[in-house]
DNA sequence: AGAAACCTTGTACCGAAGTACCGGGTGTTA
DNA sequence: TAACACCCGGTACTTCGGTACAAGGTTTCT
C-alpha cells in the first residue's frame, strides 16, 4: 500500500504508454486532473498506473474510449448499478456478434472466389473481377 | 451499349454516392482523370457508373481503397496475371481470419463476464470491473 | 555552475474514407 | 433576363486514438 508521487514520465513508463497518451487521457476525461507541483508539474500517485492498465485492458476487450469512460465511472463509484455495467458489456457483445456474422459471410464469399480463381484459365475468367463488376446490379 | 456523357452530379446520383466522393476517387487514382468540357466540367461516360459500383462492391467485401486500386488495375487490363488478383484476395482472407479469431475470443470472454455479472450481488462483486482492474498484471 | 533529463502548453499531424463549405463561373428553363 | 441548379478548385473538417513537435521552464546529477 505504499503510495508515492510520480510525474507523467514515470507514470507513462510504468503503464507502458507514451507520455503524450497520459495528457490525452486527461484531456478526454479518462484521468482526473492531477494535483500539480509548484512549478506546474502533474503529480500522480502510483495508483494511477492501475487506472491506465484498466483502460488498456478494456481496450483489449474492444471497448472504445467512450465506453471505457463509462466503465471507469463504475470503477470510481460514480455508477453503482451493476446493471449499467452489464448493459455496456452487452452492447459491446452485440457489436461483436454482428461483426462475426459479417466476417463469416465475407470469408465464405472470398474463399469461394479464391478457389474458383485458382481454376480460372485466363484473367478474363477471373471470378473475383467478374463478381466485383456484376455484383449488386439492378 | 448506348453510352452518353454525364457530369459529376449525374454520375454520383446513378452510382449512389456523394458528388465529392467522385472527386475524391479521382484525386486518389481510382477514377482516371475524365475529359473536360470547354468550361472545365468533368465529362464521364455512363460506363463510369460501373466503375464506382465496382469500387463499392469491393469495399463491401472489405477491401480497402488501396486494394481496390490494385483490383482496378486488373479490371483495366494493366495487370494480367490472375495470380496477382488471388494474392490480394488471399491476403484479405488472412486478415479476415485473424479478425474472426480475435472476435471469437473476445466474445467468449465477454459472454462469460456478462453471465457472471448477472449473478453478482453488488457492484463490488462485478466481475467485469474486477477483470479490468486485475487482468494482465505482472 | 552547467549539462542532461525532465516537464509545461499549444498546436499540428497521422491514416481512412470521405464530407462540407466557399466564392465564383456555367447551363437551363420559365 | 432572372432565377435556380449545377459545377469548379481549394481548403478545412470529421472520427478515433493517439503521436510529434517547438519553445520555453525546472530538476537533478556531476
Amino acid at each position: 500500500m505504499s503510495q508515492s508521487t510520480i510525474r507523467t514520465g514515470e507514470l507513462a513508463r510504468r503503464a507502458g504508454v507514451n507520455r503524450e497518451t497520459i495528457r490525452f487521457y486527461e484531456r478526454h476525461g479518462l484521468l482526473p486532473p492531477p494535483r500539480r507541483s509548484p512549478a506546474g508539474y502533474r503529480l500522480f500517485s502510483t495508483e494511477d498506473v492501475e487506472r491506465i492498465l484498466f483502460i488498456k485492458n478494456a481496450q483489449q476487450l474492444g471497448f472504445s474510449l467512450a465506453e471505457v469512460k463509462e466503465l471507469l465511472a463504475v470503477a470510481d463509484g460514480r455508477i453503482t448499478r451493476c446493471s449499467e455495467v452489464r448493459a455496456i458489456a452487452e452492447s459491446r457483445l452485440t457489436v461483436i456478434e454482428e461483426q462475426l456474422a459479417r466476417l463469416t459471410r465475407l470469408k465464405a464469399v472470398l474463399t469461394d472466389l479464391v478457389a474458383r480463381c485458382a481454376r480460372a484459365r485466363s484473367i478474363s475468367d477471373c471470378p473475383i473481377i467478374h463478381s466485383l463488376v456484376s455484383e449488386g446490379k439492378p
